[in-house]
DNA sequence: CAAAAAGTAGGGGACTTCCCCTATATGGAA
DNA sequence: TTCCATATAGGGGAAGTCCCCTACTTTTTG
């Protein structure tokens, strides 16, 4: 039985996914998360052999970060992006933060199957438009090496900032006190080198992170 | 019982609605469809309460088109979109193609019974973001082309406010006085019916309001 | 033409953010 | 083990934002 940990902010599509992969008697679905940090934790706690990974999940985390944070401390467990963006900068970000698989939402449930089970056997299941060469290329470069200078809890901050969150809301949500925050943005803009809020804005739009937003 | 059909491509999500609204005594799922032109056929030919309709259907009929045609041709079905876009064009839309109700794929079972329920008993039923007032004026309105809101003057303090600009900022930009601006934001916002900075941005993403600024 | 909407600007007070510090606990790397 | 990075939190003061008003043009519309 291949243990599987659904991620994604749909209750209904969770749901869904469930009764699907359910109705294959080699998986077996271990837990389910809505966000990135539940997911993380998951991981952690359930050892599930895979874990299926929407991108778009709410309160600061997207599905990118949260993958890189389980591959990093629990390597053996294997990641499938399921996702509606069939585009190329997403393939390559999956690749970087160490998915094996890539799969469209609008696949169906045998390919998503045998996703699940190829990237279980330890081979790359990449499902989209853009073409395996380009793939092969990214696999071979150090595409890995690329690390943010931003530390997880500081990319859940940009997050909030770019989606408009003040102070105290973002200290309220992540249970921090406004202090915390105020220094957080502080380093954030030290580091990236901005001074002002609508670079830092742009700067997350050059970077795609609004594309995870919703 | 009020008899459902059930219209989405996706049939790992068929399959999940279907055994989530099983559960409650007073639904009975009728029949199934994949894309929109056998939704046609099948709201005629099983002649249900209520359709739950998709948006994104395959094979040129869109979850629009269908309802179009499904309550042309049946005037007395009640249909309800479920769908993830929270958009204010799809909300717009879903009311002049003549659905009575508008759910969100994140939404819960409860909400979904309560949805089918409603629009069943004649009712309408809209839960997105979009505010009250704005629906309640393309109910009025016969929401052909409905014009946004919003001014262009305070289209463009939007564009400014999501890209992060400060009230000085967009003062200086625009030669007018800070007090100005902080007049603009407070009508926007009333006019949105909103009342964070941050549900504010969220729905300029979710209207493209940013087009122009990638 | 009269009325409404759009665009402008201000007062004043409460609240928030920003910017300069300092400080502590923790965990990992040299 | 010592040191650095991360994450946490606070003081204090200046600056900015928000929210309640009022008020004046100009343009649009009934």
């Amino acid at each position: 039985m291949i243990r599987v940990l659904l991620v994604d902010d749909h209750t209904m599509i969770r749901k869904g996914l469930r009764v699907l992969l359910e109705s294959y008697s080699q998986i077996k679905i271990v837990g389910e998360s809505h966000t990135g940090n539940d997911a993380i934790l998951k991981a952690n706690q359930l050892e599930p052999d895979v874990v299926l990974m929407d991108l778009s999940l709410p309160n600061g985390l997207d599905g990118f970060s949260a993958s890189n944070e389980i591959r990093k401390s629990n390597p053996f467990v294997k990641i499938v992006i399921l996702t509606m963006h069939d585009e190329e900068i997403f393939v390559q970000k999956a690749i970087t933060v160490g998915a094996h698989g890539y799969i469209l939402k609008n696949s169906h449930g045998e390919l998503l199957l045998q996703a699940i089970v190829e990237v279980y056997r330890g081979k790359r299941f990449y499902k989209t438009s853009v073409s395996e060469e380009i793939i092969n290329l990214w696999l071979k470069s150090d595409a890995k090496t690329m690390p943010s200078v931003l530390t997880l809890r500081e990319k859940e901050l940009v997050r909030l900032i770019v989606l408009g969150y003040t102070n105290k809301e973002m200290a309220d949500k992540l249970l921090i006190s406004v202090k915390t925050v105020e220094n957080h943005k502080t380093n954030i803009m030290q580091k990236l080198g901005l001074d002002s809020k609508h670079q830092l804005i742009q700067y997350a739009i050059k970077n795609r992170y609004l594309d995870l937003a919703f």
